[in-house]
DNA sequence: TCAATAGTTCAATATTTATAAACTATTGGA
DNA sequence: TCCAATAGTTTATAAATATTGAACTATTGA
């Protein structure tokens, strides 16, 4: 099996970016990543909003957005854990990716948060959310 | 034929908008739209950066800007202008667009621009562009 | 009424997406 | 070491979308 590719930093593109987000199920994914401290796994999406995915097409879903550079994807022990790239992330496409998420009224982990006009205090976080 | 069809402004989607600024393509007529002052039709985009497109592909991108509330399309003579729909979008989703276009390296017009940070002074237009 | 121009629709083809089923990978026992 | 369990990937194919040439509709001016 083939590993799984992550684009290096400067290959990241807006058009990838927005492809990825611009489909509302892995936006989702996606903002739940980049909030969660623990780097969920593919298979906590199994059931999103009580609707049921199937695992192949989860994993289509994860692809899109590893390809895209939003998530790395580290295997520990039989599992992926899924981060998101902030740091990669924040100084070029950080304005896009809060934009998005912010439109479909999703949240945005700390890391790419970041606004850039206020000096950087301690965000108050909000890790205990029901999913 | 059947009239165009223009969605409410109460059924502009998130969704909508990013799918239709989702390709490239989509996102260059919408900003050249939205920065000219004469209301471009359809054929104004046959050659696109050096590229040309077909008619009934260029027809099916602006009824996908259309549906998705980004524009309207006007009849005049034998034409159709087409205009950012600035007024029903840049409340809700202004942010967005601009965002988008931004992260495209792509210009936006000042109906959309409108930056609420400062105390709305007029911009420097930019109108004789080569397209 | 006809020709010219602009745009839409249709139909055929090509591409993309979704998903069940089969596969690979890792781990923790027996 | 081998097996079962769990996690995720790949493959094959069916369904949905996109692209585009050709035919059509609409408007105008001669």
């Amino acid at each position: 099996m083939r590993p799984l590719y992550h684009p290096s930093k400067e290959d990241i593109s807006t058009e990838g970016i927005l492809y990825a987000l611009s489909d509302p199920i892995r936006a989702q994914i996606y903002s739940e990543i980049s909030c969660s401290e623990e780097a969920p796994t593919c298979s906590n999406f199994l059931t999103l909003k009580n609707h049921k995915l199937p695992k192949s097409t989860l994993c289509q879903h994860f692809k899109i957005l590893r390809e895209a550079g939003l998530i790395r994807s580290e295997r520990k022990g039989v599992e992926l854990r899924n981060f998101s790239r902030c740091g990669d992330l924040k100084e070029r496409f950080g304005d896009l990716i809060r934009a998005v998420l912010a439109a479909y009224g999703l949240k945005v982990g700390e890391s790419v948060q970041n606004v850039p006009s206020e000096p950087k205090k301690k965000a108050v976080a909000e890790k205990s959310r029901p999913r």
